[in-house]
DNA sequence: AGAATGGTGGACCGGGCGGTCAATAACTTT
DNA sequence: AAAGTTATTGACCGCCCGGTCCACCATTCT
């Protein structure tokens, strides 16, 4: 029922999603909603929450192994991301959305969530990398942690481009040039 | 008049700014406003590409000059960006917003013209790699339009990030790892 | 001066908004 | 089975939304 919830203000977004739409797509009345969670803008904040969470969740899943195969298993979810971020069938990411919707004059309860979230994801990136390091795949004078941030910078950034419609192959290009930006352990430099 | 437009939309989002709204800030009559642009829709498209064609004049004016200065003139743009994206006077880029606000269902009319903006801004970026290319600033192997890409994701996802809070001292750093990525000619690696 | 013209303002409209509440249904307890 | 308790409903509220429309006034033309 929260997924419910949760896909009609992730496909029309905060404004345009009335509590009468809301009422059709979770098949309960208005009060119900009302006595369970007080507030749309509440309402909200619950969804997104669960969202952050499963995002920084999915994220560790999606990074976990051993060192060996780090940077692949890394290459592989942007890839992913770029995929998933592009086409016409995309729906892109309800924290972006929801945090370019929501972030004005001092009401820090939706960025609040969503820089925790995106912080989560920096460090599974970080340790990814981390570990990547460890295994020599990475230079050994880099610093693991400011990659992670760059590359979670370019991980938001395949959101936003391909929210403008920029297409799929346009995506994943940049990530593979920001992998090969990567500095590589001497040994191993191509 | 157009820019008290641009402000509003800018500052409360698309849905959440009311045609009262538009009148308060225009001073005009609601009549008028719906002669002049029929419509709150094309109101704002009128906005959006006003503002989505001086975006990519100011990066234009910004990287101009000689092949010398370009990686650097490039390296204090994204530097710039990252300053005006964090910090709590920030209201972002209207670009990003409106493009995350309507981007839904098979109305192509904002996408495109954000599209349309967003390649204008990396053509700029590929041009100036270029310049620096010639220079001998970038690696005569590398691919100067590849790498505009690659930074233009990383210039958008700044923007994301700073609008989910993230401090000006970790965007900054975003670009400057980036930028460190760069294949430099061999000559000049540090 | 007087008439024609067209841009302007704001009262007005139906509808949909977020939110409330009393009636009612469903379930627990004894 | 009956009483007590909680959850659910949808009619209802006042308000504000996007959009319409017409009286009005400033300008221009004759």
């Amino acid at each position: 029922m929260l997924r419910a919830v949760r896909d009609q203000f992730w496909n029309k977004g905060y404004a345009a999603t009335s509590m009468d739409d809301l009422m059709k797509v979770t098949g309960l009345g208005k009060g119900s909603l009302y006595g369970a969670f007080g507030d749309k803008h509440q309402l909200f904040l619950r969804i997104f929450d669960m969202y952050c969470v499963n995002s920084v969740e999915s994220v560790r899943q999606a990074l976990e192994g051993p060192d060996a195969g780090a940077l692949e298993r890394l290459r592989r979810y942007l890839l992913g991301a770029a995929t998933a971020s592009a086409g016409p069938s995309r729906r892109g990411c309800l924290l972006a959305r929801g945090t370019a919707e929501l972030s004005g004059q001092g009401a820090t309860d939706v960025t609040d969530r969503a820089l925790a979230a995106l912080q989560g994801v920096e460090e599974h990136f970080a340790r990814c990398l981390e570990q990547a390091w460890h295994h020599g795949d990475v230079a050994a004078g880099a610093d693991p942690r400011k990659l992670a941030a760059m590359l979670l910078a370019v991980f938001r950034g395949l959101e936003a481009l391909g929210r403008a419609g920029m297409d799929e192959a346009a995506l994943r290009g940049m990530v593979e040039t920001a992998l090969e930006g990567l500095p590589v352990s001497p040994r191993r430099r191509r």
